[in-house]
DNA sequence: ACTATTATGTGAACAGTGATAACATTTGTC
DNA sequence: GACAAATGTTATCACTGTTCACATAATAGT
């Protein structure tokens, strides 16, 4: 759907840039991350290959907003698992992990993009900015500030909260860790470790 | 030195398989993973680009093999760290997290080599043992079965260990965490967070 | 309303990529 | 020494990202 051409002027597309993102999502979806071809795009958006180039500077640009878009989609499930738990009163750090993990799972090829320092413009300011947005939501149980998150100065704690849900979250998605199992039990899986962490987070914390 | 062309016979090189693998160390560690190319391969070692088919089904074999190598080269590390640190009386499980996490700030190409799916045959039989024999050292601190390990059957504790530690090393790699600063600095976060990781679990473990 | 300028899309090319197949050379075996 | 198997080469293929000259459309200035 998002990815139709439009029939319009049937020369300008008149949304191409944001057209290109939904096809590399089309793409990345069904066939992997390894399968998006700048041509692949085009066709799939029905314009030809060289236009891809008056919207991104060459292929790591395209991913780049890929990927900082695909980050604020995982913000986004995160700030919505913690309302939720806000509002049912239940635990908002094991929450926001659940999300961090789910989101991993459903989109492994999404995951992928967000992370792949040499496919992508690392230093670009919206890629930037959005993960500096999703770092803060791993400190949320911490009760630090959201504003201004600096991913150098993360309490050995917050760190270990980041680190575990990222790694798990990336053990599952590229890794051994629960490669024959289906959703339901890798998030069992899931829901265990971080039921685990939080534990001991707040023994510490107490200690 | 090790991807030096043997200059005996001039036509069979004698050993090309594993030179191969040599020059993707070569080009991986100086340009990165991503320049790593078939041809590019075959040019250093000094033969032509077709030959390599003659060792490795495609490309991905080829990755995969590395990715073994790799895979190896981190479990011997770790197993370096384990002896010493019982022949030292120091912490073996931290020995270990740290020397994982060490291989991965030094070697990242490396690392990204070994959990890429979509660049590899997770399910080659020698790719999978490796993968087998280095999760169960994130166990050692368990006192677990070193044989036969299923990473399926980890307990929510080995879990956490092995993912905060894998996702420390990741998030340096491919992350925004620790960029600016030198290994040395990214050591001292990353034994911060194992002295959380490992308080925290004798904390459960004796409650 | 008409034109000039800018923005956007096209077509044809380029070098570089993984891969294949027919051919060449060496090594090993009887 | 002949023959077969293993190993390396050459030529070629379709496909990739990218560029450049050109075509078309949208917009601004008068």
């Amino acid at each position: 759907m998002s990815v139709m051409k439009k029939q319009k002027s049937s020369y300008h597309h008149g949304n191409l840039s944001e057209s290109l993102l939904d096809a590399v999502d089309d793409i990345a979806t069904k066939f992997g991350l390894e399968a998006v071809t700048l041509r692949a795009c085009a066709k799939l958006v029905g314009v030809s290959p060289s236009s891809a180039f008056r919207h991104y500077a060459d292929k790591r640009a395209l991913l780049t907003s890929f990927a900082t878009r695909a980050l604020h989609q995982l913000t986004d499930s995160m700030a919505r698992a913690k309302t939720d738990a806000q509002e049912n009163s239940g635990d908002e750090f094991s929450a926001v992990s659940l999300a961090y993990i789910e989101f991993a799972l459903a989109k492994p090829a999404f995951f992928r993009a967000m992370w792949r320092e040499e496919t992508i413009y690392v230093n670009d300011e919206n890629y930037e900015a959005a993960v500096k947005l999703l770092s803060s939501f791993m400190q949320a149980g911490f009760a630090a500030t959201i504003d201004d998150v600096d991913p150098n100065s993360f309490s050995s704690q917050e760190l270990l909260a980041w680190s575990s849900v990222h790694g798990l979250a990336h053990l599952f998605v590229e890794g051994p860790v629960g490669k024959g199992m289906d959703k339901a039990q890798q998030m069992e899986m899931a829901r265990g470790m971080i039921k685990s962490l939080a534990d001991s987070l707040s023994s510490v914390k107490t200690s």
